[in-house]
DNA sequence: GGGGGACATTCTGTATACATTACCGCCCCT
DNA sequence: AGGGGCGGTAATGTATACAGAATGTCCCCC
């Protein structure tokens, strides 16, 4: 048994199992049981088995009523409705946080990540690995700037739906055309919420919070139907039927 | 092991650990661990580890960094919290259900259980238990009546954050003076929500699903403030810290 | 040739064994 | 007397054994 880390066979039966899934080498539909995953991956079935609950809980899987699991099929309606998600929650995150009064630590520090954002996105010094980095930090601190534990919880499980994560797209758009001018697009929504919530704009942080999330759809729509080359590009594209 | 079920044991463990802990047996801020739990369930770890996976999926318990559970402890801030969410969610389960019309044989159905909701408060015939499954019934199909999958499994997902269910103060309401005027109300509520979906008014029937969730708000404040010896009747309500 | 039923295989659910790791209290040393 | 190390105990993580259920398969009978 592995001596690094207290839960190495689960955690790599999770990583693994989600890779297989999000890359495609699972088709979706496909009948997934215990026995075959454990075979596969070398592990016996306990901590396999505890990766797949948790992957039926992130939605990667169904649970077959008889026993055993079948791989998600998606549909683009689903990925849709999954940004939609996350873009209300996000929204919530950030009227609260308006209406309530930010939490002063994660305000300061997001106001760090904005200037650093500034400057990952100015085309003098374009540092896209910088802008995936900051962006999932604004992301993370945007859903606990309101203080609840309750609403950072559920704004980040509604990340983890498939294609729904702010950085979904952010691979894929290294190879579509103007993708700078949507990162500064992007850094410009990032400020207007900011903006919002520190002004006490509960409605005005929660629309364009929602707002925000629809650039992703609009990724979304730009690969599946002008670039569906890139669809391997983008994590839990694979799984999209037809 | 029993014959009943296939999944009896996790199903017992499930139950039992859910209710130790709502109702107030389990402190909350205790430290749970497996073999505490097995032992007192009198089952073998393996069920019961699940069922401890599930009750911090839900919220209901935290893991420990070293391993082993606590069980959380909820301020009312988070139960406010768990409503807002509820609320919002369901409102986007209503908006999106007037903007992409609903799905009608949810809606054919949905008006049949307004029907009898509406004679379950007549106060000539007025039936509590109606009243009670009815309105689940409605929430139910709320959160599916937009016809997404994603949107209905977050927004039940939702429903079962501590007290934040549609029915968790059915029970205490009882013994709330005119708990068959509030009734009455929420009633009202549901029949313009519905409205407001048929009429594809999208905004308006997102505004009256958060509003209709502040009815759970409500009788949360007064029951803490007004009445505090009904916490116990209301599930979850033991967990609140002070 | 097709359908149905008994059998075999495989899988799940549960219990339990085993090794490793964390926890707790005690004692010793300064 | 206080703090730090040390050992015992208990709990976790993982593997595996075993029984019951589900699936399918093969053969026989029609």
């Amino acid at each position: 048994m592995s001596k690094q880390g207290r839960k190495a066979q689960f955690t790599r039966a999770l990583i693994e199992a989600r890779s297989l899934i999000i890359d495609g080498s699972l088709p979706a539909g496909e009948r997934l049981t215990e026995t075959a995953l454990a075979e596969r991956l070398d592990l016996s079935r306990t901590p396999v088995r505890q990766a797949m609950d948790r992957l039926v809980d992130e939605g990667l899987l169904e649970r077959i009523d008889t026993g055993g699991c079948r791989v998600a099929r998606f549909t683009m309606a689903d990925l849709v409705d999954a940004i939609e998600l996350r873009g209300v929650l996000e929204g919530t995150a950030a009227r609260l946080a308006a209406e309530r009064g930010a939490v002063p630590e994660i305000a300061d520090r997001m106001e760090q990540v904005l200037d650093a954002l500034d400057r990952a996105v100015d085309p003098a010094r374009f540092d896209f690995r910088a802008y995936v980095r900051l962006n999932e930090e604004f992301h993370d601190l945007l859903a606990r700037l309101a203080g609840s534990p309750i609403v950072a919880r559920e704004v980040e499980r509604a990340s983890r739906l498939p294609a729904a994560s702010p950085v979904a797209f952010l691979q894929g758009q290294e190879l579509i055309p103007d993708f700078r001018v949507s990162l500064g697009r992007a850094q410009h929504q990032h400020r207007r919420i900011y903006e919002a919530v520190r002004d006490r704009e509960g409605a005005r942080a929660e629309a364009l919070a929602r707002e925000h999330a629809r650039l992703a759809r609009a990724n979304l729509e730009y690969v599946m139907h002008e670039q569906p080359s890139l669809a391997d590009r983008v994590p839990g594209l694979a799984l999209v039927a037809g």
